[in-house]
DNA sequence: TGTACATCAGTGAACGCGCGTTCACTGATGTAC
DNA sequence: TGTACATCAGTGAACGCGCGTTCACTGATGTAC
């Protein structure tokens, strides 16, 4: 057990302010889910455990434990569409920016493996999502948008931006979780980067050399 | 539950047969990993179940469960590296191999999904593996001789195959991987084919116009 | 051909564990008069 | 300014569950004499 300096009992909110306890679970649930680096090591004990508080008290705040983690993730994932929003603002050429947004997917997995887990390599994970609800989270609109204004360049032929996107985002798919699950491994800094550029290459080799 | 017709208590095995459970306790987590697809759920008591036996038995013949998962696995990684040598022998332009392994194993994966789970998605997976036992792993040798039989045919510029290898396998992974976390979604056919297509003419452009 | 015995594949019952969740309660906080 | 009371944030104990594993045992199988 680790959370010793966390054992001290926390003091009982104020009358209309229960709210604040909603907030240190959720705190405290991305906490452990970044320490422990296991999803099954985040337990209601634990998480009450590291706030100070009992069990029972998470269900004033929560119907259930998934809604709990639910909402740690939910809010990872908004901060995921921020950071692909970063990675392209900062570039100008369309290609480069693909690259950019591939390169933030990754960094953003490998800060946060266990959220990247529960996000996009769990069982059932977005089982019932349809390419048309898809484009409407944010994160992957990003994407999209992205392909799009390379095909508005004219740096890569004008089709299917769904269907790009979802590619491009396969790759960098692969290289985050391949990363996330072979931590030991003594990855290359520039990994991401060399296997998205090999990628984008590959797309724009397709519009010059249309066989 | 479906085990039905499984329920017919199972006749003991003859004195030097006992090895024959062994086989059908493999066999049998084999199943439940295919048709539960969830690792979960593939108990010691399930497992038990499906072969009409009691649960003590399986130590029998295990020292514990994670060894009957292991061989459950490694039987199937064996498969793998079986229809990745299959893949390219049936390929002899070796650019259009590199794709073929690709499309082998990301059809090995979906096939597989919960032991592609565990042998490549699980926390802890293959976590001390160094880059030159990776190579020594049957399945990784091959992409790797793919590779060097690119570079020999100078279809690829000659160097650092093992790194190369690793950036295809990425890639395949992150179609298979993305494919099994979300198993409900319409994907094309060709989804597979088009990326890993598109990922090797961003290798070859490389070598064509080597900035 | 018959019987005592060792072997060994498997059984039945139980263990301790940690889990998510429920339920009746307590006691400090704020409000009404 | 003082007191009775409703509110509500949280407690303490317990629930049932399924898990992996252990342990003392049973009883059919094959062997030795």
């Amino acid at each position: 057990m680790k959370a010793v300096e966390d054992a001290g009992r926390r003091l009982r909110a104020r009358r209309g302010e229960g709210g604040h306890l909603r907030e240190e679970l959720v705190a405290a649930a991305e906490r452990l889910l970044m320490t422990s680096e296991d999803e099954d090591a985040v337990s209601i004990r634990a998480i009450a455990d590291a706030v100070g508080v009992t069990p029972p008290a998470i269900y004033l705040h929560f119907p259930d434990k998934d809604a709990l983690i639910f909402e740690v993730c939910a809010r990872r994932f908004t901060e995921l569409a921020e950071a692909l929003a970063a990675a392209t603002a900062r570039v100008s050429n369309p290609l480069d920016a693909l690259i950019a947004l591939g390169e933030a997917y990754v960094d953003f997995g490998v800060s946060h493996p266990e959220q990247y887990r529960i996000l996009f390599m769990r069982r059932n994970a977005s089982r019932k999502l349809e390419p048309a609800e898809l484009r409407e989270t944010a994160a992957f609109g990003h994407l999209v948008a992205a392909v799009e204004r390379c095909q508005e360049a004219e740096a890569l032929p004008a089709a299917a931006p769904v269907e790009a996107a979802l590619e491009l985002w396969s790759v960098a798919h692969g290289v985050a979780s391949l990363m996330i699950g072979m931590p030991g491994f003594r990855w290359p800094d520039d990994f991401a980067e060399r296997v998205l550029a090999t990628y984008v290459r590959g797309l724009t080799s397709k519009v010059e050399t249309s066989s």
